[in-house]
DNA sequence: CTGCTTGCAAAGGCTTTGCAGAACA
DNA sequence: TGTTCTGCAAAGCCTTTGCAAGCAG
């Protein structure tokens, strides 16, 4: 059997297991999106994903990428006021974000430390902590 | 004289000292933001300042604010995909905040402690660094 | 078959911009 | 008087939604 068939098997497979029927166009973007740990936009996405002749439409881009990360297959992170960035990898970890690149990178979990307050505001609870250094170029 | 008309000299003097050049909507958007110390969205801003009489027009909040924040009077966080919030305390801070309510507090620089990585991208410095804690309400 | 999905285009929310008139220095 | 600022409306960008046709189970 191919290399791309069993890829596309086992991103079925992904799929079925976080119960998400996978249909051809989900199958594409999830097997773009998990070729290897990145970030990416919506529009990012697209531009992979529509290289050849079966074209996805932007609607199903989206609702695809709300779908995943509802289903926790994605991460959206909340990085830049102008889009969403998907994370592939949703283990916990923080991001380096260089404004003028608009390049991300991953920040190794042992190359950083954060000690969070004790005390949380009244009657919430914290659902995720979000870290971001902020880069720009050097000169 | 009267408090308001301290308070209005003394918001003067804080545009002029930033090289900013202190019209009459942007001495009415400065009074209402730095009051005290709080984060707030464009349109919260336009109606603080749009209760009485004298309407400051959305195009000139918008404006104001970036100008504010790009002479650092003001910091933009970007904590929401969905709106911008300025917050009229620039220190180094982090923030709490409730995605079901919309509110964000800060978190005191003392009960928080991040250790940064010493590796950073090749020929990149950071320019900020910007902590979120997403809360839920409990139950 | 019956419901879930897709694609298209239109609508929506936030923000920016072009430009004429008003205010400032 | 020359420059900067304001307000209005229009435009822009990213994202969501309504709906008819297509596909999955």
């Amino acid at each position: 059997m191919t290399d791309a068939k069993n890829q596309k098997r086992s991103v079925i497979r992904l799929l079925r297991s976080h119960g998400i029927t996978p249909t051809s166009q989900r199958v594409k973007i999830a097997a773009a999106l998990f070729e290897k740990p990145q970030h990416l936009t919506a529009d990012q996405v697209m531009l992979m994903v529509n290289q050849d002749r079966k074209k996805v439409s932007k609607a199903t881009i989206y609702n695809t990428l709300g779908l995943f990360a509802e289903k926790g297959l994605l991460k959206e992170l909340t990085v830049d006021a102008n889009r969403a960035y998907y994370d592939s990898t949703t283990h916990n970890h923080h991001h380096f974000f260089n404004q003028e690149t608009q390049e991300m990178s991953d920040i190794a979990a042992d190359d950083i430390e954060i000690k969070l307050p004790e005390q949380l505001p009244e009657g919430t609870e914290i659902e995720r902590v979000e870290m971001v250094v902020y880069l720009r170029n050097k000169d």
